[in-house]
DNA sequence: TTATTAAAAGACAAAAAGGTCTTTTGGTAA
DNA sequence: TTACCAAAAGACCTTTTTGTCTTTTAATAA
């Protein structure tokens, strides 16, 4: 569904939003290791995070990461669109140059309104509603993960 | 949504499905040409398939590709788990070992029909179903490919 | 039976994705 | 003010994806 970096960037800031719904700021290591992704990797996904204004760290002793929390929340399509370009679900799934009912490739009858809908899910979930999810024990985090 | 290679072959397929119905069995180049990919990349990824059993050629004059009138319908999703796995649409969005509803990761809850709704779209269409659609006009196989 | 045609096979290579590691910088606390 | 801690920066590497090209094999037609 996404790719790798994504993947680790949604599931690292869900499980830093949560933390910090605990009043804790976690760093790469236990980032990592919680969300079982490779910790360089995690790392330097991380560093461009903050670098992207998305999150927030602090050096140093007690240091880590955080959300910043004047700002609003996060919505995931904002966080796709950083990592993957706008690649996301506007394009045709047959390869047309754009998805156009004017010129239907002859899967877009059926695929348009799933890709408006994966459209919808991403721009209504945020970084904190899934990390909410999380909290309230709803949904699982890192159980089974791959 | 598909990776490039088996984009290439979707439309490839729906376009010497197409060239079949009109009696033609399209070349190569040919091919390449018409869906707007690379030549000799299309040329390997036809061959793949031809080794996979999902189409036929004749090689020397008046050669090409074709499907064997004979078998039944190939269902895209045949297509897609032969060239990327069966990644397909199984796997968790969140990135959980497997997507389950007794585990559910946060996103699952949006997702999941979304999910169903996608392995119903390439379970129920085929190369040829496809091909009908563009022969009756009523869908675009190449008007402003990428 | 030979020339021609077109696919098959497979080596090679560029680019992107995924991942590792070392060094530097900027904080904290004793 | 020193020792330590943890993120930042960036070089480097591996694997996968995407793509190119040459040589070989097989079919057809003259
Ligand atoms: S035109 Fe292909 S998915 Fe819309
Ligand atoms: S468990 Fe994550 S999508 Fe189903």
């Amino acid at each position: 569904m996404f790719n790798k970096e994504t993947e680790y960037a949604l599931r690292g800031l869900v499980y830093i939003k949560l933390q910090n719904l605990k009043e804790r700021r976690p760093g790469t290591l236990e980032v990592a290791k919680e969300i079982e992704a490779p910790p360089f990797f995690t790392a330097k996904i991380l560093q461009r995070l903050v670098r992207s204004g998305f999150l927030r760290s602090l050096k140093g002793k007690g240091g880590g990461f955080f959300f910043d929390p004047g700002k609003p929340d996060l919505p995931i399509i904002n966080l796709i669109s950083a990592i993957e370009g706008d690649r996301s679900f506007s394009g045709c799934s047959f390869g047309l140059k754009q998805c156009d009912s004017d010129n239907p490739c002859p899967l877009h009858e059926k695929y348009a309104p799933i890709k408006e809908a994966l459209n919808k899910l991403i721009t209504e979930e945020s970084v904190q509603s899934l990390a909410e999810k999380v909290y309230k024990k709803e949904f699982s985090l890192n159980e089974f993960l791959k």
